[in-house]
DNA sequence: CGAGCGACGTTTGTACACAAATATCGCAGT
DNA sequence: ACTGCGATATTTGTGTACAAACGTCGCTCG
């Protein structure tokens, strides 16, 4: 995913020996998106790694059709990159990080502004409840306990996000997120973020929403999101 | 592109009868993803039309490969959506539209202020020029002529966001704008936009990023794009 | 020994054939 | 007459065959 990883082409499906069931997925387009995205985002292809049709059709048992699919769509989500005649998963440099991250704290600060006009009760009660299932985690290096932490912690966003009613906003809110959301796992692990500072954070802005009150909402969730950006200094990128 | 405008399926090449010259396009991807891209965007597939795969490689002269993917690339676009087994061109709200605008606005105030920092000398004279160019143009209702300030329109807004070096930038914006930039045409049309009040701002912008001053790029960049919002009154928007 | 040209291998692009899924229409039975 | 079941037609999903483009490696000629 970064640079300076060297470089590597696509090995055999023992790349994908993470924790993603592929072989439960029945559907090959879904199969085969799912297994490249989940080998980009692991890490398992580096950064300009080439993406050749057929090796990753292989990779994930399908054939080059549903992967063509997959790619096309990783293109239009940036994680990969075409040129001419080949397509490279995604390089992403520090300032690139930092920049994706700016963007979705004024992507769904603006979110939140709309959605504390339009949130439903169920809603805001779906966001407690998961509100409550992050406390019972609290902080903790044990990555199960971290991953639990990031689908919860997807879920609240993406219930905002939804909140919206616009596809528009979804869509890019989903490209925006898809990246760094994936990346926190990691620096939860290497950098110890504070889960149970975030799970403040997110009391503060289901609080705003609960008012129905846009700035607050927006403020509340700029800072949230600013707050997890990740620093130069403890992290290895380039 | 717009609720309430009846429903209506693929007839044939004729709706292509735009200024597309879809037969000047060689490579068969390419003529699928600009020929349906084109029938959504000039109203000729009405918002809700099905796209039946068949139907839409006969329209553009290809085969149903090239369609598929152009597809893939339409939803991840967000100017398609699918359901678990037909796709349909997206349908927008005025809501809809007023959140692209102000997702614009915020993505690209955020281009600015970044690319005041970043553009080069050679960009910020392509800038001029172009601004230059428009001044020649003036307020008309020229079709031709207001096809000729939306593109140069355009380029000036791709400049700058290119300044800015982020591929996710780029790919973010591209988004945000398709929409709404293809709109304006028919704005300037149906409400007479003031091309020259619009340059004038384009001039702000310019000084701002050659002062390299990021909070004044990025203000002066906010209030363009807003100042270009399509109003409910002046439309007839469901 | 170096440069240029040509053949080959690799990768992507396109089309088509077949399979699977789903909605619709009609028929029959109650 | 209404309901439920089944056949059929339409549409999408997948795999594969073939064609085209591009890069590379090696050979030959200067």
């Amino acid at each position: 995913m970064f640079s300076g990883n060297g470089r590597s082409g696509v090995a055999d499906a023992e790349i994908l020996a993470g924790d993603l069931q592929l072989d439960e997925i029945e559907k090959p387009a879904e199969r085969a998106y799912q297994g490249i995205r989940h080998a980009i985002l692991s890490g398992a292809l580096p950064g300009g790694s080439h993406l050749p049709e057929e090796a990753l059709a292989q990779m994930t048992g399908t054939s080059r059709t549903p992967v063509r699919e997959a790619l096309r769509r990783l293109v239009a989500e940036g994680l990969a990159r075409a040129d001419n005649r080949h397509r490279y998963v995604a390089d992403f440099s520090y300032q690139e990080l930092k920049i994706v991250f700016n963007i979705r704290a004024r992507l769904e600060s603006y979110a939140s502004r709309i959605a504390a006009e339009l949130i439903t009760e169920a809603e805001i009660a779906e966001l407690e409840r998961i509100v409550e299932q992050i406390d019972k985690i609290g902080d903790t290096d044990d990555p199960a306990q971290v991953r639990l932490f990031a689908d919860l912690n997807t879920r609240f966003h993406t219930t905002i996000v939804g909140a919206t009613r616009s596809i528009q906003m979804q869509s890019l809110s989903a490209q925006a997120i898809s990246l760094p959301l994936e990346l926190i796992k990691q620096f939860v692990w290497e950098q110890r973020v504070n889960i149970a500072r975030s799970n403040n954070q997110h009391r503060d802005i289901v609080a705003a929403l609960r008012a129905r009150d846009p700035e607050w909402a927006e403020a509340a969730m700029s800072g949230h999101i600013l707050s997890t950006r990740p620093r130069r200094k403890a992290m290895s990128l380039s």
